[in-house]
DNA sequence: GCCAACGTTGGC
DNA sequence: GCCAACGTTGGC
C-alpha cells in the first residue's frame, strides 16, 4: 500500500465536503497537471491511503485522512463546456485527464498544519514535497515513514 | 493583495 | 526547439 497527499481549497471543496458525500465517496476531478494526472492514472491503488490537505486558506494544514476506492478512470468533466474545468483540447476519443474516486476514513484529531509541519523540515520531514520550496503539485506522495511521523504528532 | 515559483502557450 | 509572456498556485 502506498501513501498520498492530496490538495483541495477547503472554500471551494473541504474534508467536510466530501464527509457530506453519499457513501462519504467522491471523485477527484478537476485535476490538468500532468504529473498529478499521471500519479492517479498510473500509481495510486485501490487501498492506498491518503491526507486531506486544506490549501490557500487560513491555516493551510492536513486536515483528514481518506482512501482510494478506485482507481484512475477518464475525467468526464473535460469533456463537458459547463464544467469549470473544460478543456477542449481533452477529446473523448483519446482523453487527457483522469481521477481516483475517495472515500473519507476519519478528521485527523486535530488539524496538523503546515507552519507545524514545517518545524521538522530539516529531520524527519526532510524531502516532504509539500515543504519545498514553490511546490505547487495537488497530488503527491508521501513515504511511509513520513505518514507514520506526521500521523505521531495528532 | 502581493509575489515567488513554476507550468503553459505561442511566435519565431 | 528556444524563450518571453502570461497564467496559476498558494503561502504570507
Amino acid at each position: 500500500m502506498q501513501y498520498w497527499l492530496m490538495k483541495s481549497e477547503p472554500d471551494v471543496y473541504g474534508i467536510e465536503h466530501l464527509k457530506a458525500m453519499p457513501g462519504q465517496t467522491d471523485h477527484w476531478d478537476g485535476v490538468r497537471n500532468y504529473q498529478a494526472r499521471n500519479m492517479m492514472r498510473d500509481q495510486m491503488k485501490e487501498g492506498d491511503q491518503v491526507f486531506f490537505y486544506h490549501s490557500n486558506c487560513k491555516e493551510p494544514g492536513i486536515a483528514g485522512i481518506m482512501e482510494v476506492v478506485r482507481e484512475g478512470y477518464v475525467d468526464h468533466t473535460a469533456f463537458d463546456p459547463d464544467e469549470k474545468y473544460y478543456d477542449p483540447k481533452s477529446d473523448p476519443e483519446n482523453p487527457r485527464w483522469y481521477m481516483v474516486d475517495v472515500r473519507y476514513l476519519r478528521d485527523l484529531k486535530r488539524p496538523i498544519t503546515l507552519q507545524e509541519l514545517k518545524q521538522y523540515g530539516d529531520g524527519p520531514l526532510a524531502d516532504f514535497p509539500l515543504l519545498r520550496r514553490g511546490n505547487r503539485l495537488s497530488i503527491m506522495p508521501v513515504t511511509e515513514q513520513q505518514w507514520d511521523f506526521i500521523l505521531s504528532l495528532e
